[in-house]
DNA sequence: TAACGTAGAGAACGATGGTTCTCACGTCAA
DNA sequence: TTGACGTGAGAACCATCGTTCTCTACGTTA
């Protein structure tokens, strides 16, 4: 009944769907359906499907970054928190409802016909680059390392939607702390490459 | 008029159109249109529309994976094949044309509703793997960074795709350099990481 | 109670798209 | 010539879908 809480509802209904099948795949009456909110609700809170869809990427975006930047800054060493984005990786990869990344598999569908879905793909990727570029930062790394991280991240994220496995998390991983050794000044600890 | 010639043609008009704007985006009739293959001839070569994607990504990645090889195999030294990846990567997102990678793009489009494109799909990313697996190995480097290698690719390729930029190629290529002189045995030529 | 505004259910509308059908035409074999 | 066949153009068919409309029911207020 109330508006903010059919609004969260009906967003609900559109992650659920939109992620697991795809945007084009699912109509206004599946939200309906899977939502409780009715069509002419839904139309009242968002005047079109791409208004819905980018606020499904919207939302999930803010929760997304949040749970990714609440498991690294649980780590106290800096160099560990830019390691940790890997195993948060490796645990979003392993959630049972996992299918890639929503910005990506978004993009793929309507980056070349939705103007409003691609700059909020752009906005994500961004945000996400950012937030590795100050997880670098702080544990003293040169940006350098954070694009190359990015891209590792990047790669993990597609292989492992289409492999449908886990692993790559742990295989960008390892390839990350070899780069990140490899960028620290003064290499002393010394752990031989690979293991 | 020659039904191999009509195959080719409607698989022109496929890849472009497919690749362009996306396949839920592209009807059959606009594939008659770019073709000039009639609707009749069209069905009798694909009966159906997902039949005429996975013919496109076949004959795609037939094509693809030749022009990476003919590009990697101009090389005379081993690493230095394993590093031309990254080059050839580098003038593939610079066609004007260019927008993403063709099979992450229908993954994440069909992979969740097509399981003939999601295996075509699994089938790319398995061969081009596979390709790098054998450039590796000729390099006398082992099968781990094959893996990792990998991943800077895909993540190059989506980067590149969302950034409308080729510079991912070369950031990937960066990284890519380092971790092979990381996994070299007995590194001699020291240059240092990262210039 | 009466009048009113709002909401939900679902029908309706208009467009699109995958697939098939019609029909007129040309070709080739007998 | 005739008849069977294949073809192209495009209409037709049928389902789906985004979006809007109708109608009924209900809650609120005076």
């Amino acid at each position: 009944m109330d508006s903010a809480v059919a609004r969260e509802q009906a967003l609900d209904a559109a992650e659920t769907l939109f992620y697991g099948r795809g945007i084009q795949s699912v109509g206004m009456d599946d939200i309906r359906g899977a939502s409780g909110v009715s069509l002419k609700r839904l139309y009242q809170l968002f005047p079109a499907k791409e208004h819905l869809v980018v606020a499904y990427l919207e939302r999930r975006d803010l929760r997304w970054r949040g749970r990714l930047a609440e498991y690294t800054d649980s780590h106290e060493d800096a160099r560990q928190r830019v390691l940790a984005v890997f195993d948060w990786l490796g645990e979003w990869f392993r959630e049972p409802d996992f299918r890639g990344c929503a910005w990506i598999n978004s993009y793929g569908e309507l980056g070349a016909v939705s103007e409003p879905v691609a700059e909020q793909v752009r906005a994500h990727k961004r945000a996400f680059r950012k937030y590795l570029e100050g997880l670098v930062d702080d544990a003293g790394l040169p940006a350098e390392l954070a694009g190359q991280l990015h891209l590792l991240a990047e790669g993990a994220m597609v292989t492992a939607a289409v492999e449908r496995s886990a692993e790559p998390a742990a295989r960008a991983g390892r390839a990350a702390r070899m780069l990140v050794e490899a960028y620290s000044p003064s290499d002393a600890n010394g752990a031989p490459a690979g293991h």
